[in-house]
DNA sequence: TCCATATTTGTAATCATTTCAAGCTTGTAA
DNA sequence: TTACAAGCTTGAAATGATTACAAATATGGA
């Protein structure tokens, strides 16, 4: 059977990018983290574990990497940080402003469906679609402790 | 007959801001820049003219107060500085990676006419449409220069 | 006028990201 | 096997955007 590291492995190599461990565990990281939209210090910060001698600069480096090669997508909905998605099936965010969490959304959207393409005469290589707002949790638990970072 | 600088300050008394010179020359600007999406820096450094002893800080303050009073609309599409824009009717916006300028993108959107309301279950504020790729004019000009700041 | 309050300002701090140069690996050719 | 070049990784310093903070200034009544 072929292991998930295997996998990962293979999918840097389809995008001739050599595969270090760095790579590799990074990768692999945010490929188990697909609800999270880690950041480049979440990343950072749990791989410290596995590679004492990681550097945050590689972290960067790979990440930029892994953004140009498409192999993951970076989610930009907060304005102050790039959070990175393993998912790169095209899917809307939701940012929710009391617990800062993002959330995946699912929903149908004319631009939604791989068509890329020309619009405007512009060449478009990539969609984005967010939502803001207060989720679903935060909406119920009101003057309750939030369980994330608060950003207001 | 009614100048602009009153209906500015008809928008900041309407949203409970105090009109002062400041904040009438910040909000008058963006509305003069509808196509720029102009950054905080930019808003700055133009005003700068008009009020020698204006503080970068006060822009920041002012286009955060304005940010959550709704007046403008935050586009946060590079991922690393906030532009913005005076226009608060949705719609999508484009991102030259080479050129770095900011193009409005009119076209329909389930989700673009002011359907705010719930999604999934969360509470949605804002809604936000983006693309990423090379504009028309600098798919045009390949290899001559460009001719605003590049991105790659 | 006097005072309370809101606003503006300048500086310093913070936070994310990039730059850069030095050290480390790895593959390959002598 | 040794030697070297190319690619990778690392840590420190630099950059850029934004926020925190406290002092100075303006404003609008009592
Ligand atoms: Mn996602
Ligand atoms: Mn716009
Ligand atoms: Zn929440
Ligand atoms: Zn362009």
């Amino acid at each position: 059977m072929i292991t998930n590291m295997e996998k990962i492995k293979t999918l840097l190599e389809e995008k001739g990018i050599k595969p270090t461990f760095q790579r590799l565990k990074i990768l692999e990281y945010l490929s188990n983290n697909l609800n999270n939209h880690p950041t480049v210090e979440m990343v950072y910060e749990k791989l410290l574990n596995d590679i004492p001698t990681l550097s945050l600069t590689t972290v960067y480096n790979t990440l930029n990497n892994f953004l140009e090669k498409r192999l993951v997508f970076g989610v930009t909905i907060t304005g102050t940080e790039v959070r990175y998605d393993f998912n790169t099936d095209y899917h809307h965010h939701f940012l929710c402003k009391k617990c800062g969490q993002i959330i995946d959304i699912d929903l149908k959207c004319a631009y939604a469906e791989g068509e890329k393409g020309i619009i405007s005469g512009h060449r478009i290589d990539e969609i984005h679609g967010y939502f803001k707002g207060i989720c679903k949790d935060c909406s119920k638990n009101v003057g309750k402790k939030s369980r994330g970072r608060s950003s207001s």
